[in-house]
DNA sequence: ATTTAGTAAAAAATCGATTATTTACTTGGC
DNA sequence: GCCAAGTAAATAATCGATTTTTTACTAAAT
């Protein structure tokens, strides 16, 4: 007998918040921009309302601003707002792996070495850097799964998206993400001896190795 | 020469939000229901282009869920998550507040001593509950206030949100509220003397004490 | 020179109607 | 009686057009 899966429902709304979003991310739309809706409508092929509707969820979520009656731009980037998002990320996601650490599973152990060798090798045989993305997304999303607090993973995974606009408003540093693959292995192995003090104290070091990076980023770009 | 004040401008769409956003965290829809857009259309006398962008919203935020294909739902209710907002509140609220006293000069002082007030007198004269609901929150958003953190009090603000969801599922109780008009005249007193610690202990209880009102609400209401 | 008022163009928000999808119901087969 | 397929009704999503508001531009007035 055959299982009936529904074909994961899509919608035009649903669809374009999520290239959108990416988007945003990505930096392919520059901080403070005013969005001609028209233009977009046109870019994407999408219809307005299905359009209207993800800006307003993307508003909601923080990628977007939204102003009555004068539409939506792309928030502007600052040196404050930066260290303000590292800074929660070493508070929450510091929280998230430390809990992940006591309540992760053997299955939580399988699901960290794969992400970690998927990513691993990820930045060797492909040229372009968007499965790298979501394969980096991916591992630190497993990092802190186990945390068992929805909530904490989802501010930390908006917090993630807020970084990466820094981080992304830069090219790729080989050397650096050197270093940073280095850590995401240290980090599967601390979490697997279930060394939480240790562990923590190298995401911490991660989280600073990226912020450096980011505000780099951030500078280079602003002058 | 006058002051060419724009009446704050609003939308249909920003105004059914606002109404929305009270009316699920006053829980007058219930847990797990089936939003019927076509009533909410007749009842709230809106469009539905704008109601539909407000709802878009309220699911970005956590107020709704939203399935592709199938409209809207109120999000249900379990004490697991409970637990969960009540241990984010203590871990980000205390947080902020530590921060807060840091950072907070003689103006938040005055602002919390007014709001304090404001609270205070607001239970006594007032029937209906909706005024002291939004001098409450905004008391609390006060005490955070100059944490310095701008997704630090978005966090807050949104988990205010849920954890109001189950504290107001149940009815008003005179003897509790009593204490905690307390231990809110006392925060504020802690919080001037710069007393760091003891703040941080005295907010901690105050929530475990909002935490058990909620859980009795919550148990009361499930059965 | 700067403001003020007026107007045209552009853009945002909203409406009314249409299309696509799901849900509820019915009927026929086993 | 119970499941499956088919159909009708209900609902969600989307489209195309209209209305409202803002913005950009111009010209007159202090």
């Amino acid at each position: 007998m055959t299982q009936h899966i529904q074909p994961p429902t899509s919608t035009a709304s649903s669809r374009i918040y999520d290239i959108l979003r990416k988007d945003l991310v990505g930096g392919r739309f520059a901080a403070g921009e005013k969005l001609a809706i028209n233009a977009l409508k046109e870019q994407y092929q999408v219809g307005l309302s299905p359009l209207r509707e993800a800006l307003n969820k993307l508003a909601a979520y923080g990628l977007l601003i939204q102003e009555n009656q004068r539409g939506f731009r792309v928030p502007t980037l600052s040196r404050n707002e930066l260290d303000d998002i590292a800074q929660m990320r070493l508070a929450l996601e510091g929280m998230a792996f430390e809990q992940a650490i006591v309540h992760g599973d053997a299955a939580w152990e399988a699901d960290l070495l794969a992400a970690e060798h998927r990513l691993k090798c990820a930045d060797m045989t492909l040229d372009k850097d968007d499965e790298w993305e979501r394969l980096h997304t991916q591992f630190h999303r497993t990092l802190v799964a186990p945390c068992g607090s929805v909530w904490l993973l989802r501010f930390i995974e908006q917090l993630h998206d807020q970084f990466d606009r820094y981080r992304r408003l830069g090219p790729r540093m080989p050397t650096v993400r050197q270093e940073l693959d280095q850590q995401h292995h240290e980090l599967v192995a601390l979490a697997m001896k279930r060394d939480g003090q240790a562990a923590r104290a190298l995401l911490d070091d991660h989280i600073r190795t990226s912020y450096d990076v980011a505000l780099q980023c951030f500078l280079s770009h602003s002058r």
